[in-house]
DNA sequence: AGGCTAGTGACAGTCGCTGACAGTTGACAA
DNA sequence: TTGTCAACTGTCAGCGACTGTCACTAGCCT
């Protein structure tokens, strides 16, 4: 008997330390973008706090902005993972829009799992205000775009390849989503409770907007 | 009488030199860029090619890949400056779908005048290939929509303070536009008028593809 | 116990970019 | 013409992000 007798579907020891090491990179990081801005904080600084050398950094991350992103993958995971809920009945973008109320939902719990829900707000604002980080983050979002593009189609039985429909309606549902976020971020309340009104009321108009005319 | 007697309206010397200089580092960049990559193009070969110091690149460009949108930049202009021009009975959407085609129309000519439009054309394709140019590129497309807002709310009589509705008209817009380059940069016709009839039929298909049920 | 290898640190080097300072050259007035 | 001023430019020195290399440590597996 060594000891050694750890349940078997968990990480060995090797994976736990890791994933210890990833997660203090991301909160020393979060921590100290928030307190003294992203360009004035160097790697160094970074590597410093958690004790680790620069060169393991640019292991886990493959570039100082990655870093900030690894708490927004969450919750882009969350929102797929509730469209691929929605009942097939919905129309397209129907479900879109209650993918995303849903996630906003639900958010809060998981997140907190990993970092306080004030320091995730703190970050979203900090992207929203730095070129270097919204740049890097609307180029996930298009990435993500493409794999909404294949549930969506999936779920009305088309191939995306053939029919443009889906890609022309993740475009403009992303587009306004992009938008929400910026009013978010450029306004006073720091709530996901705020955010999820602010896209709601959004969504609603999308429609409306394209069609109507204005001035009645 | 000293030959100095220069044209009054006409910039002068000095001006001309700038100039001169400016457009020479354009054009050995994307010269560089396109014949063998972005990121294996060193700043140092284009200072040489133009035969100035690497302080003087930095002096006319803010950073590496603004060089890039030098031409663009012309783009847009002329988008912007299309729009303004639309009758104010055309509906908004109606208003930007026609300014795109017009402007996609007349861009030939005046592209030329400063490089060649294939040229153009490879930087377009450049920029979508290149993570660090999307970015940039992105960036640019938020802050014009911007000013596309302006003008949309001003030719319906709003303020965009107040009034979403351009807001979400403009973002949906601008999403659909951005899937436009996209499929044009991944597909096989480098024309100025497959970009048109591509940018055309997927405008058509945006307000459907929001209302519709696709399954008929 | 002992070999294998993923993960790490140390170090040197490249590249983008900036500040400071000095030299040069058009613009403009005397 | 000539002299002064301000705008441009080159040189140099240096920072910070990032990468390649190589030796070493420590979980892992038998």
């Amino acid at each position: 008997m060594t000891g050694r007798g750890v349940t078997p579907g968990l990480p060995g020891l090797r994976e736990r330390k890791k994933q210890r090491t990833r997660d203090a990179l991301v909160r020393a990081a979060i921590e100290l973008f928030t307190t003294q801005g992203y360009e004035r904080t160097t790697v160094d600084e970074i590597v410093a706090a958690v004790d680790v050398s620069q060169r393991t950094f640019f292991r886990y991350f493959a570039g100082k902005e990655q870093v900030v992103f690894a708490v927004q993958e969450m919750v882009e995971a969350r929102f797929v993972e509730s469209l691929r809920g929605r009942p097939p009945e919905e129309s397209p973008f129907e479900a879109l829009r209650r993918a995303v109320l849903d996630a906003w939902d639900s958010i809060g719990e998981s997140i907190e799992e990993f970092v306080p829900v004030e320091m995730y707000m703190r970050a979203f604002r900090m992207i929203e205000s730095t070129p270097a980080l919204l740049a890097v983050q609307m180029r996930r979002t298009a990435e993500t775009e493409e794999e909404i593009v294949r549930i969506v189609a999936a779920r009305e039985g088309l191939d995306p390849e053939e029919d443009p429909r889906p890609w022309v309606a993740v475009a403009a549902f992303s587009g306004v989503m992009q938008l929400a976020g910026r009013r978010w971020g450029a306004g006073e309340e720091i709530s996901v409770e705020s955010m999820r009104r602010l896209t709601a009321s959004l969504l609603e108009r999308l429609e409306p907007s394209l069609a109507e005319d204005w001035r009645r």
